[in-house]
RNA sequence: CGGGGCGUGGCGCAGCCUGGCAGCGCGUCUGCUUUGGGAGCAGAAAGUCGGAGGUUCAAAUCCUCUCGCCCCGACCA
């Protein structure tokens, strides 16, 4: 392609609504253009990168056995309601009534559609296992978009859907589209780490995200420093012999005591306002759930952690109470709450099992107790793991020191289970004639996402350093002289060559100052680079440099093309 | 949804407090010069000051309403 031709309108600043760098950098090197808050254009840079992608994706699933179909976006509110999530996802699932008052939505996902298709298609065992999967634009109505293409409401997705006749199988399934995640997010030239996950409201029973480190990340990720273990901070245990250790005082329990502590809330505030550590005090959070409210107790160092509340409470959402509702159950204002006299139910992390002597709110505005102990003061109705990881915590497998980083999901895979063929009733008939639930698996990649996670990870100061296999150009070439024909014929030459071996070129054509066009060419990221100017012509060369190690080579001239079909067969083959 | 911030030529911003000709840098167009890391000179085009209403002799500026965008929290590929 030659540069005077392509549309690429490249940014020298910095555009003002752009915070992370892999969003600066996609708009400053023309690859996507801001329709509306998290709906994108992709320019023909931005689209060829994504391609490339969905191409490595394709390669990988098909290897992996599965098939590609395409399902439509636009989906019936029947089959939500049948699954039941019609009631359950929230706003961020986007309705409509059509002319006729029928109730749809714009599909954020697929698990009913492609359910709805199985259980119509499949009878017997004989036509399992099988393997369908699509790449195709889904809606969501995010609370939130940010970041570019790291969070859109509408965004190119890979969503895979496995299903199996037995558990056996499933669990076969699942570890084949594991395998194939991590060729596809190596081949994209990414650091990445696989994660256990809590399965949120896709559901399931059991589920794998795959984490691009970096510290613009939106998620936490534990990992151990010695053993395989590594989780989401929502999903991660902690390490059971750890949190017995001795909180409070080991001496027997006094009375309990209310003191005042005038405008006295935080943890901070209490342990500086009574001279006693974080451990021995126990905070008392009110939360909201779709089901009856509930207080959760932690010591005073530990962060609850509502995804293991929710899972634990079983219910479909979660929340944390405002201000009005903590005063109508606590009968104090926030920063006040504690166990003793609590009319709700009250769960506690397992920490604040052994502790005595514990200070707590004393639902009263500007007072707290002292020397409370559970049984004689106040009863709760179940222990479990309850709060957030912290990075003195140790590993829950191994027991040795943990590292809390953070990480961008591209990826996400969930062993389903039952959960959508039981509501759907996808049924098959086993080899005893007998009726059975499919178990199913789906297998989910942010393909925009992925793009924008290999820039957050690949660029410099000067613009994106694209990994070769992803690059929307493998070739750049520069002639810096467009007045000069011999530089302009070397510069032909070489294009037409390395076009002929299905090299993927952009000529810099433009008659820009040379500054210009190395600018362009750093922002742009493509990985080679070859200079044509009259100086190193003279001597019959060419100047090839690496863009991610500014490398140079001086290649005669005649040599060029297959010099750099070695470069880049190299530069493939490394990732793999 | 709660909290914070911002809307002024294509991009980045100043002007607003204290009302009085709509500005600066970059980019764009024309000409000449220049030509290996975002050139110089000369000239030119381009703005409903997000929108509506109000106050005023006069509004980018003050007031009310409204729309949009960004950031921080709960969701997710």
């Amino acid at each position: 392609m030659r540069y005077t031709k392509l549309f690429l309108p490249t940014l020298r600043e910095i555009p003002a609504d752009a915070e992370v760098i892999s969003h600066q950098l996609m708009l400053r090197a023309g690859m996507i253009r801001k329709l509306t808050s998290g709906i994108y254009t992709y320019l023909p840079l931005g689209l060829r990168a994504i391609k490339k992608v969905k191409e490595i994706i394709r390669e990988e699933m098909e290897r992996a056995g599965a098939q590609e179909i395409l399902m439509p976006t636009v989906q019936p509110a029947d089959l939500w309601k049948e699954s039941g999530r019609w009631d359950v996802y929230g706003k961020e699932l986007v309705r409509f009534k059509d002319r006729h008052g029928r109730d749809y939505c714009l599909g954020p996902t697929h698990e009913e559609v492609i359910t709805d298709l199985i259980r119509n298609e499949v009878r017997s065992y004989r036509d399992l296992p099988l393997n369908l999967y699509q790449i195709q634009n889904k809606f969501r109505d995010e609370i939130r978009p940010r970041f570019g293409l790291m969070r859109g409401r509408e965004f190119s997705m890979k969503d895979a859907y496995s299903f199996d006749a037995d558990e056996e199988g499933a669990a076969k399934s699942y570890q084949s589209m594991f395998d194939a995640y991590n060729r596809i997010f190596e081949r994209c030239g990414l650091n990445f780490k696989a994660v256990e996950a809590d399965t949120g409201n896709i559901g399931g029973s059991f589920s794998h995200e795959f984490m691009v480190l970096a510290d613009t990340g939106e998620d936490a990720i534990v990992s151990c420093t010695e053993c395989e273990y590594a989780a989401n901070m929502e999903k991660a245990e902690v390490n059971p012999d750890y949190i017995i250790e001795k909180a409070g005082d080991e001496s027997s329990p006094v009375s309990m005591e209310k003191v005042s502590t005038p405008n006295v809330r935080t943890v901070e505030e209490v342990t500086q306002f009574l001279s006693v550590t974080p451990k021995q005090l126990v905070k008392t959070m009110i939360f909201e759930t779709s089901a009856e409210p509930v207080a959760v107790l932690v010591r005073g160092d530990h962060e609850v952690n509502p995804t293991k509340v929710k899972n634990v409470l079983g219910v479909e959402t979660l929340e944390l109470a405002g201000e009005e509702t903590v005063l109508k159950f606590t009968g104090a204002p926030a920063g006040f709450a504690g166990a003793v006299g609590l009319s709700i139910k009250i769960i506690a992390d397992t920490a604040v099992e052994s502790m005595k002597n514990m200070v707590m709110g004393g639902n009263e505005k500007d007072t707290h107790l002292i020397g409370v102990n559970r049984g004689r003061d106040f009863e709760v109705s179940e222990f479990a793991d309850l709060r957030l990881v912290t990075p003195s915590d140790r590993c829950p497998r191994c027991g040795k020191a943990i590292e809390i980083k953070r990480g961008i999901e591209v990826g996400h895979i969930f062993k389903l289970g039952d959960k959508y063929s039981k509501a759907l009733s996808a049924t098959y008939l086993d080899q005893n004639g007998n009726e059975r639930y499919i178990i199913m698996g789906c297998y989910g990649i942010g393909v925009g996402r992925t793009v924008a996670a290999a820039i957050e990870q690949n660029h410099d100061k000067n613009g994106i350093i694209f990994p070769m296999p992803i690059a929307p150009y493998q070739v750049v070439i520069l002639p810096l002289q467009m007045r000069d024909s011999e530089v302009v014929s070397a510069a032909d030459t070489l294009y037409n060559q390395l076009t002929r071996h299905g090299v993927e070129v952009l000529l810099d054509d433009r008659d820009e100052r040379a500054g210009v066009k190395f600018k362009d060419a750093d922002l742009i990221g493509i990985p080679l680079r070859v200079t044509i100017g009259k100086k190193s012509l003279k001597e019959g060369k060419l100047e090839v440099q690496f863009r991610a190690t500014g490398e140079t080579e001086l290649v005669p001239r005649e040599q060029a093309d297959k010099v750099l079909l070695d470069m880049i067969k190299n530069s493939v083959r490394s990732r793999e």
